[in-house]
DNA sequence: AAAAATGATTCTTG
DNA sequence: CAAGAATCATTTTT
């Protein structure tokens, strides 16, 4: 009853001192004379531990291992541990997985950067360009192709070295700290899960330099796959006999310049492009043309005349066959155009 | 080197 | 969802 009591008092009702603790530091108390005042000497001489030189600290450190008073000054760093532990034990909760970095790391893993070497790497690669490509072209296809995993591979082992270097500085500074503690726990009580947290908050913080990696590889790669994967800027135009084509079929339609989704597959397959492909150009020929007849008025002319030409020569028709000067005589501009002036 | 042309993308609209 | 419109980024022309 006297040793509750007392460890109600003294330890201002946070329990869970063990009897054999409590016992323990009640002998400590009989032992000395005057504790307060060794004790502050022996936390002065700890303190200043640091200023010396190592072989003096070495020599003082043997000496206060060997103090008679050391191994009861342990059993009060025990004690106030065993306080400690508890409130420490209230703040710590387990981190749970960030989504932020989930997703970095989903990215980085589809994206072929991280997980695997070579072999995720190229299939990514492939599957992207693949997919950027459509299925036309083959000749130039390649050489971009090669130049985008090229540029993939120079970042993924950036990172790959990156990591690695964080990686081994996190464990060498782990491994400093936990023998630092090791050495530590010869003068003071350090329970496993103590290291075990400590080692918890490096890597923690490791980790957040980690991420910080991993964002700036999500941008590379990022900014990479704009510039290879993103066609407008390797464009092509198309060659002479698909312009001439895809001309024909709108100055011949002029008047309802919107060819059907089999008009435009048609068109497609005569000029070796994509059928999206046909409907840009429709698309960039309406809008252009509209919006300066006056300008394309020559072309006009001569693709009426080509197909005026080639409507002649079926039926050997000379009704009107001369000056080609004649604008588009019977087509009427597409729909209600508002010609923006300018 | 500047300007025009051109294929593609993005955003708004009906 | 497709057409129009504005815009981008490149290629071609001047």
């Amino acid at each position: 009853m006297d040793d509750q009591t007392r460890m109600l008092a003294g330890l201002a009702g946070l329990g869970g001192l063990s009897q054999g603790d409590v016992g323990d530091q009640d002998s400590v108390r009989k032992q000395l004379g005057q504790p307060q005042q060794d004790i502050g000497d022996i936390l002065q001489q700890i303190m200043a531990i640091t200023d010396e030189s190592l072989d003096e600290a070495q020599a003082r450190k043997h000496a206060l291992n060997c103090h008679r008073m050391k191994p009861a000054l342990f059993s009060v760093l025990c004690e106030i541990k065993e306080k400690t532990v508890l409130s420490i034990r209230g703040v710590q909760d387990e981190d749970p997985p960030d989504p932020q970095i989930m997703r970095l790391d989903n990215m980085l893993l589809a994206e072929g950067v991280s997980g695997p070497e070579k072999g995720g790497g190229s299939a990514a690669a492939a599957a992207a360009a693949a997919a950027a490509a459509g299925g036309s072209p083959g000749s130039d296809g390649g050489i971009e192709h090669s130049d985008y995993r090229a540029k993939l591979a120079q970042i993924r082992q950036i990172y790959h070295s990156e990591l690695e270097k964080y990686e081994q500085a996190c464990s060498e500074f782990t491994n400093h700290v936990m023998n630092l503690l090791r050495e530590q726990s010869r003068t003071r009580p350090i329970s496993p899960k103590e290291i075990e947290r400590m080692v918890a908050i490096i890597h923690r913080k490791f980790s957040s330099i980690q991420m910080q990696l991993k964002q700036s590889t999500c941008e590379a790669v990022m900014i990479l796959r704009s510039r290879f994967l993103d066609a407008r800027r390797k464009r092509r135009n198309f060659n002479k006999q698909a312009t001439e084509v895809l001309n024909e079929y709108f100055y011949s339609h002029l008047s309802n310049p919107y060819p059907s989704e089999e008009a435009k597959e048609e068109l497609a397959k005569k000029c070796a492009i994509t059928v999206s492909q046909v409907s840009n150009w429709f698309g960039n020929k309406r809008i252009r043309y509209k919006k300066n007849i006056g300008k394309f008025q020559e072309e006009a002319n001569l693709y009426a005349v080509k197909t005026a030409v080639d409507a002649a020569s079926v039926s050997a028709q000379a009704s009107q066959a001369n000056s080609p000067a004649t604008p588009n005589s019977g087509t009427h501009i597409f729909g209600s155009i508002k010609i923006t002036s300018n």
